[in-house]
Formats: C-alpha cells, sequence, structure tokens
DNA sequence: CTTGAAATTGAAATTCAGTTTCATCTGAGG
DNA sequence: CCTCAGATGAAACTGAATTTCAATTTCAAG
C-alpha cells in the first residue's frame, strides 16, 4: 500500500505537480479499497474523510493515478466504469448480471488462440476485452437467489 | 434485404405499431448500409433522402429494430456505439485502433474455454464480449501507413 | 521563515450521447 | 372519410464526464 503511495509522489515530483492533500486522500483510500470500485463509491469514501472534496478532483486524481499506471479503467457494459489497481498480471473478467459480483480469470490458451486469430487477419494486438457476462452461482433460478445489487439496475449483455 | 423489410413490418403489425414512412425508410437505409453504423452516420445518410426526419426517431427505430432482433447495438470501446444486422451467426471483433477498421471472427475453441472457465467459477454465461485492439495490416509501422479515421480521435485501449 | 509563480482546487458551466415530454400530426381500421 | 392510438420532432432533460475560472495552495528560491 505504501510502495504505490510513493511510486505515486514520485510520478508527480517528475512531472512537476503537486502533492496535496486532496490527492493523497483520494490515492490512499482507492488503494486500501476493494477491487472493482466505482467513481461514485470512491467519491463516497473520500467525503466521510474530508466533506469538502469534489467529485472533480477524483475524476483528474485518478486520470493521473492512470497515467502513473498505478490505476486501470475498465467499462463493464455501458455506462458501468469501474477502476482498479493497475501494475497487476493481465487478467479478464466474468460478471453476474444479477448481483454485479465480478470474478477475475486468465487463461493463457485464450490468450494464445487470440494471437492466433490476430495474425490470421494481419492484426497486432495491443489491448483486448474479454468479458464473459451471466449468472453466478447464487444467483442461479435453482439455487437460493441472491439479492439483485443495488447500482445494477441495468446491467450490460453486451454481444448475444 | 426484402425479408428483413417484411420481417420488421410483421413485427410492427403483431404489437401494434404503425408503419410509417420514418420508419421504413431508416429500417430500409440501416440494410443497406454496410456493418457497424453508428446512429450519427445512419441519421446522416437518412436525411439526405429525407432531411426533415428527427435524430430521435432514428434511436426510437434502432430500438425496435433490436426489440425485432433485426438489429445489435455495440459498445466497442467507451462512446463508441455501433449496430450492425441482428440474427447472425455469433461472432467477435478484431478493431484497428487507428483507422477504425473491424474485422469480425468466431473462434470455437475460445468459445468452448471459455465455457469451461464459467463453469470453473460456477457461473452461467449469458453473454459475451470478446474484442481484440490493434492495429490492422495497413496501419503497421513497417507498412505504408493507412489514413487515422475521421471519426477516431480517441478510439478504446481497454484492458491492458 | 517569506514570497510568488505555477499548479491545484471546487463550483458552476459545458459537453455529449441518449431519453423524455408534449403539442401536433398521421396511419389504418371501421 | 372519421377517429384515435400511436408516431413524430422540437425542445427540454439526464447523467457521466470535462472544461472554465477565480480563489487557494504548494514548494522552491531567496
Ligand atoms: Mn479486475
Ligand atoms: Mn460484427
Ligand atoms: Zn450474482
Ligand atoms: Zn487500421
Amino acid at each position: 500500500m505504501s510502495e504505490k503511495f510513493i511510486h505515486f509522489r514520485k510520478f508527480l515530483a517528475e512531472r512537476g505537480y503537486k502533492t496535496t492533500r486532496q490527492r493523497d486522500l483520494i490515492a490512499r483510500t482507492l488503494f486500501q479499497s476493494g477491487r472493482h470500485i466505482s467513481v461514485e463509491e470512491l467519491y463516497q469514501h473520500v467525503r466521510k474523510q474530508d466533506p469538502r472534496i469534489g467529485l472533480v478532483t477524483v475524476y483528474r486524481t485518478l486520470k493521473l493515478l492512470m497515467e502513473a499506471g498505478l490505476v486501470e479503467e475498465r467499462h463493464f457494459g455501458e455506462g458501468h466504469t469501474l477502476y482498479e489497481e493497475g501494475l497487476r498480471e493481465h487478467h479478464d473478467h466474468l460478471i453476474c448480471t444479477h448481483c454485479g459480483k465480478i470474478v477475475e480469470f486468465e487463461n493463457h490458451i485464450i490468450e494464445g488462440l487470440q494471437e492466433e486469430v490476430a495474425k490470421k487477419y494481419g492484426f497486432i494486438i495491443l489491448s483486448h476485452k474479454h468479458e464473459l457476462y451471466g449468472l453466478c452461482e447464487t444467483c442461479q433460478p435453482s439455487t437460493p437467489q441472491g439479492r439483485p445489487h443495488e447500482n445494477l439496475t441495468t446491467l450490460p449483455v453486451s454481444s448475444a
């Protein structure tokens, strides 16, 4: 947790940017949060500690953290933008469309096949997005049914 | 082309909706367009034939076409919403981040492995999104360089 | 310390894609 | 033809994100 913090400060210094109370608080709060947090959630957590911080500053700080490589932005289906720690190993996601649960996975065979597909069409892959949308164990009809996630009135059902 | 048109009219009738000059034009124009068209492009094409048609009507008609299963909405990276013909075989996409070229692919081995991943975590997949972002042959550094796509100032570079 | 230029902040305004509202118009069944 | 539910389009609205700008803060130099 501290390392990332130091990394961020170093990044700011290198670019002639300043270390501020707000940036410290936002970064610290983000690093302490669990994976896959939304701007609004982060903003609320930050506000509890300092109610005068503006949402704009959260957006701006997230952008800086992304430039620093410490954070990655994910777009899980329309309008569900979440942030997670960067500098981690690559992985893709399983997303429950009912309760919002997100499970990470990585599969080297799939990654390899992707490269083959790209080669076949003469592409060089720079990044990719592989998301599996469906029902997690607790949200499947047969089982004791999980509760729908608060903020997931309309969850993505991207490609058919 | 005509079959889809008939299908749409039938769909409208079944639901007590009306066949209108606007819906006919929008549907016809869409069916004639190439794959992966944006609302704005479609709107412009439609306008050339009837300048008094509103953008709202294009949005509304696309929604109807989606309900009819004739069109699918795709979200290629933030804010790049495109529409393509529905009722086709499932496929995924390769997207050139430089010129915007889109190539479709399907790989049954990948699809199978996806299912395995889902099973491993107890998920039932309802849909998925698999997009490979990178450079197409003509946009690769070595080759005679393609021109950047007009509307692609900022193209998606989703997961790292 | 003190100072001041440059960077940062947050409120408010702005943008952008998409949706809703509503008065007016029109398709299609009788 | 009539009628009226459904459709249209202009304008207003929404929500996420960005820009603007005056006031504030950082930090390096003195
Ligand atoms: Mn993740
Ligand atoms: Mn396609
Ligand atoms: Zn679930
Ligand atoms: Zn290209």
